[in-house]
DNA sequence: GTTTGTAGTTAGTAAAAACTAACTATATTT
DNA sequence: AAATATAGTTAGTTTTTACTAACTACAAAC
């Protein structure tokens, strides 16, 4: 257990620097980690109106809502009224804002490199294996 | 390739939300995200003073200082003056301050019990082999 | 069809987080 | 020992991030 628990630090560590190394070049993009935590947020619920994105983050609709002005503002947002419900509008992320996405697509491929580097053809099959068997759900 | 980033962004996506529900416990303690990645990289860069603080979070030395001085306040940081630059001082996590890194600990507990639920022996020990081969340098 | 509810917005405000400029105290260089 | 540099601090300010209360527009329930 506890060389697991080394192991799963490491693997961690290796993510988020990567990670963070990978954000770094985005910051260029002049956005805050909170602006960037946004766009995730609206990528991850699938183009949510702002009530869903606000009970998400934990904040109240005003605070949401001026948040997602700005980024309209910044072309990295733009909202589509709901036909079925005329009061609501869906989020969704433009080109650049997809960007925030292929950066986390970029660091993966990173890791990636790095294990084909050190990892045999059988090994990496026996390791796919493994952690897919991990990730499966239940 | 394509296989293996699939299954790195299943990883980073496990780690990351165990991690987020292990913070959120956290956030009963009153701290801000902000604030907690000041008790990060305290740990990081292992008792840093102010300047070198400011320097990794590429913030100003006074907006370090002035939530340096609400976190010693909040007894979860203290300061102790060196003894070869007096003008300077190394700041360290209280015992309070240094559960921000337990939780790190507790969230790679929780996946290192997933991963036991999931494997047997053999095939805990062959993936232990093949990560500690990946995350070795170089 | 009137009342009640909900999505989003606006306005006003408070707290947090950042900055620059200028200072004190100690170290280092000349 | 005087001049220069560095660590940290203080003061004043701006920007960002958050809030509540009150509003408009549309939807649903009665």
């Amino acid at each position: 257990m506890e060389k697991l628990i080394n192991i799963i630090s490491g693997l961690s560590t290796l993510i988020g620097n990567t990670e963070e190394e990978a954000k770094e070049q985005f910051n260029l993009f002049q956005l805050t980690s909170h602006q960037m935590h946004y766009l995730e947020s609206i990528h991850l619920l699938d183009n949510p109106n702002i009530t869903e994105l606000a009970l998400q983050l934990r904040l109240s609709k005003p605070t949401v809502k001026v948040a997602i002005d700005k980024l309209i503002e910044k072309e990295y947002v733009y909202k589509i009224r709901s036909d079925e419900d005329r009061r609501s509008a869906h989020l969704h992320l433009t080109e650049k804002g997809k960007l925030i996405n292929q950066m986390h697509e970029y660091a993966h491929k990173r890791i990636a490199e790095s294990i084909l580097r050190k990892l045999n053809n059988d090994e990496l099959e026996t390791l796919e294996d493994l952690l897919t068997k991990v990730l499966v759900d239940k």
